[in-house]
DNA sequence: GACCAGGCACATC
DNA sequence: GATGTGCATGGT
């Protein structure tokens, strides 16, 4: 067993199934993907929950609301100017609508990432996050915890890119949605827990399974 | 009051 | 192409 997915089972074991995404709505899955941008996720849930009350989390929602009003909504999230204005940018790539969404969604993991990661206010990793949790295409989301998490181990070069760190997960792991989705939320967990500021490295349930932290 | 959170776009060098 | 900066709220 290689590394990358040596240190799967061990986290899956420590932590136990993280069960992201919280939503089975696609759309909702979407928008959260773009609300949690630099932001704690319980921030991002509030202003998801404003959407929901005021029938703003459906394509035909969002296209309904006003750009004042939708600033209003989204502002818990943080950085709202940019984030309503690209969750409008998300409902239009549909065409405002269900089914323009549904069939957005179906193509193919590579074109809908293109059409993704056009879009201004998607980067490559909201862009990954909406193509594994949302259409279930096995694309392997790199944040920011996942890049020290690798450089800590010595997984890969300081220099590596976003695409690089991507392929030296997706090439070290089976191809699954599931598998790759459940990675990602167990390596923001380690994050969380391990490996701030201050590490806490001697209590790592990775310590010993990998390389020291240097 | 500083620091951080499930980033991105743009400017500058 | 690497690095820095603004965007903004809310919890610790």
């Amino acid at each position: 067993m290689n590394t990358i997915a040596g240190a799967y089972e061990t986290l899956l074991l420590a932590f136990g199934p993280q069960g992201w995404w919280p939503s089975n709505d696609t759309f909702e899955t979407a928008v959260g993907a773009v609300l949690t941008q630099g932001t704690a996720w319980t921030n991002a849930a509030a202003a998801i929950e404003n959407l929901r009350r005021a029938g703003a989390l459906t394509p035909e929602g969002v296209a309904a609301t006003s750009e004042a009003r939708l600033e209003r909504l989204v502002r818990p999230a943080g950085f709202y100017r940019r984030k309503s204005a690209t969750v409008r940018r998300l409902a239009l790539l549909g065409g405002s609508s269900r089914d323009g969404w549904s069939k957005l969604l179906s193509l193919d993991g590579e074109v809908l990432r293109s059409a993704l990661l056009a879009t201004s206010g998607i980067g490559p990793e909201t862009a990954d996050a909406i193509v594994l949790y949302a259409a279930r295409h096995p694309t392997f989301v790199i944040d920011a915890y996942t890049r020290r998490f690798v450089l800590r181990h010595s997984l890969a070069s300081r220099g590596a890119g976003y695409d690089e760190l991507k392929s030296l997960f997706e090439s070290s792991l089976p191809r699954s949605a599931e598998l790759y989705g459940e990675y990602h939320a167990l390596l923001v967990e380690l994050g969380k827990r391990y490996c701030r500021k201050r590490p806490r490295c001697e209590d790592c349930p990775l310590a010993g399974a990998l390389r020291p932290a240097t």
